[in-house]
DNA sequence: CCTTTTAACTTGTTCAAACAAGTTTGTTTC
DNA sequence: GAAACAAACTTGTTTGAACAAGTTAAAAGG
C-alpha cells in the first residue's frame, strides 16, 4: 500500500520486530548489514528507522547500534502523531464501532466560541454533536465546527456516515494536519448525561484543530473521552543532556 | 548550543516564524531561496523544515510550498517528543518550581508492582513520592521507582535537589528514550490530601517508563497531575488518504 | 476569447559519497 | 599484566546530484 521505499522499509522492519524476528533488548543489524539485505541506501533505510525511534521500537546510540525495546500487546486506544478518525481507529482495534448524530445545526461564531475554536468571529459554521459506540458502549462525544465555506454540502445525513470520507473523496479536501490538545475537564450535565461514567466528574478532552492544504483550519473538534477508557501513547526522546556536557575525562 | 546544523536551521526558522518575519497562512520562500540564503545544502535544510511541520509550525505541500500556520500563545506547559524534567520545565515556562520529597525508601517488586511498572518481578528499587508545587501550588504528585542496580547511590537528599542531575553527571548515565501514556484515573485519598483539587475526583496521569543507552528500563515514573493544570499537546499529520484515491478528471 | 499544451516552478524520494564522532577490539609498548 | 595506542567497527551529519510528482503560469493553438 505505501508507496514509498522508506515506508516499506519501515513497515518490513516494524514486522520482524514485533514478531521476534529482532526480539528485544538485542542489537539489529548494522546499518551496512540492513543495507545488503533489503537492498536500499544508507539514507532510505535511516528514515525508517528513523520512524521506528518515534514510536519507541527501537533506540540508536552512536557508535554502539541499534536496540529493540519494543514490548508486546499493550492495548492502544490512541495512537500518536497520526490523524485517524473514529471509525478507522475502530477498526485497527478490531471492535464494533458506531456512531449517533444527536445534533446538526448551522451557527455562527460569536465572541465566545471564535475564542474558543479559533474561528475567526463572525465565521458560519456546522455545529453537530456526535456520540461514538464501542461495543455497544457511549465512550466519546464529540462537539464538531466545520467551516460552512469550506465543507460545503454537509448535512445531517452525511454526518450518520463518515464526514471525512465526504470532505476527501466527494469534496477532494486534502486534510493536511492536525493540532491536538489533551487536557482534563470537569463533566457536563450533557456529558453525564449520554456517557454514564458511575461515579467519575472529570473526562478527557482533546480539542483538535484541523488544516487543510489551503492552511485554513476548517475544523475544531472537542472529543470528550470517557475517563477509563482513554489512552494516550507517545515516546519521547532525550534531545541532548540538558545538564551541559560531564567534565571530560 | 546546538551543534548539528540542522538544529540551527530549525531554531533559526522557529524563531523568524515566531517574530512574524514569516506570518501565520503566508508561504515561506522556497527551498531554492532559503538554500541560498542559509548557505546549507536541500538535504539539511528539508531536515529543519522536517522539524517545524513536526511540532505543527508550517505544513507542506507538494508541489505548492511551505506554509505558515503558527499560532502564537498558547500557553504550554507540557511539549511532546521531548523528555524534560519538572525544573527545565517550570524554567522554561518561567514559573517558580518547587518540589518536597515526601518518600524514599527501597522497596522490592512484587507481582502486582511488577506488573504496573514493567519491572521484572524481585527487582530492588528505590522509591520516591514527590510533590511538585508550580508558583506555591502542588500540582503534580510523583511515584518514582529506580532500578537500584542503576541508579547506584539515590539518597534523598539527592531526590530533593534533581535526580536526573545525579545520573547524568555523576553517575554518567545517558538517558536515551521515555516511552509514555496519558491517561485518566479516579483519585486516591493521598491524591485529595496534598494535591487540593476542589471537587474533581479525577486526574491526568502520566505514565512513563525510561531507558538508558543500555537499553535497560531504569525508571517508572507515574506523575498525576492536577486536572486543571494539566495540558499535553501534539501535532498530527495525515499521512495519506485514508479512503483510496479519489477517482480522476 | 477560451481551451490545451508546454514549460517552469514547487516539494518528495532515492541514491552515492565523504567526513565526524562514539564504541569496541586488537595490538603495541612499557 | 596493565596502560596506551591504533585500527576497525558503529551511528550521526552534511553535501551533491538526479529523478519523480504535484502546481502554476505562460505560451500556443483553435
Amino acid at each position: 500500500m505505501p508507496k514509498a521505499k522508506y515506508e516499506q522499509l519501515y513497515q518490513i522492519l516494524k514486522e520482524k520486530i514485533e514478531s521476534g524476528t529482532y526480539p528485544p533488548q538485542e542489537m539489529l543489524p548494522s546499518e551496512h548489514t540492513l543495507i545488503a539485505e533489503l537492498g536500499c541506501s544508507r539514507n532510505t533505510l535511516r528514515r525508517a528507522i528513523g520512524e521506528l525511534v518515534r514510536v519507541g521500537y527501537v533506540q540508536t546510540m552512536q557508535g554502539k547500534g541499534v536496540r529493540s525495546i519494543y514490548e508486546p500487546s499493550r492495548q492502544t486506544t490512541f495512537t500518536l502523531g497520526t490523524i485517524e478518525t473514529f471509525s478507522e481507529s475502530a477498526e485497527r482495534n478490531q471492535q464494533r464501532g458506531a456512531s449517533k448524530v444527536l445534533l446538526f445545526s448551522s451557527v455562527t461564531a460569536d465572541w465566545q466560541l471564535a475564542e474558543k475554536t479559533g474561528f475567526a468571529e463572525g465565521t458560519p459554521l456546522f455545529y453537530t454533536q456526535r456520540l461514538h459506540y464501542l461495543n455497544g458502549r457511549p465512550l466519546i462525544f464529540n462537539h464538531s465546527y466545520f467551516r460552512q465555506d469550506v465543507a460545503q454540502g454537509l448535512t445531517r445525513e452525511i454526518a450518520e456516515q463518515s464526514i471525512y470520507r465526504y470532505l476527501e473523496t466527494e469534496l477532494h479536501i486534502s486534510i493536511i494536519n492536525s493540532k491536538r490538545v489533551v487536557t482534563v475537564e470537569k463533566a457536563t450535565a450533557l456529558d453525564l448525561q449520554h456517557l454514564d461514567m458511575g461515579d467519575c466528574n472529570c473526562l478527557a478532552v482533546v480539542s483538535s484543530q484541523t488544516y487543510n492544504s489551503d492552511g485554513v483550519m476548517f475544523e475544531y473538534t472537542q472529543s470528550r473521552h470517557h475517563p477509563n477508557f482513554f489512552r494516550f501513547q507517545d515516546n519521547a526522546v532525550r534531545r541532548s543532556s540538558a545538564y551541559g556536557r560531564p567534565e571530560e575525562k
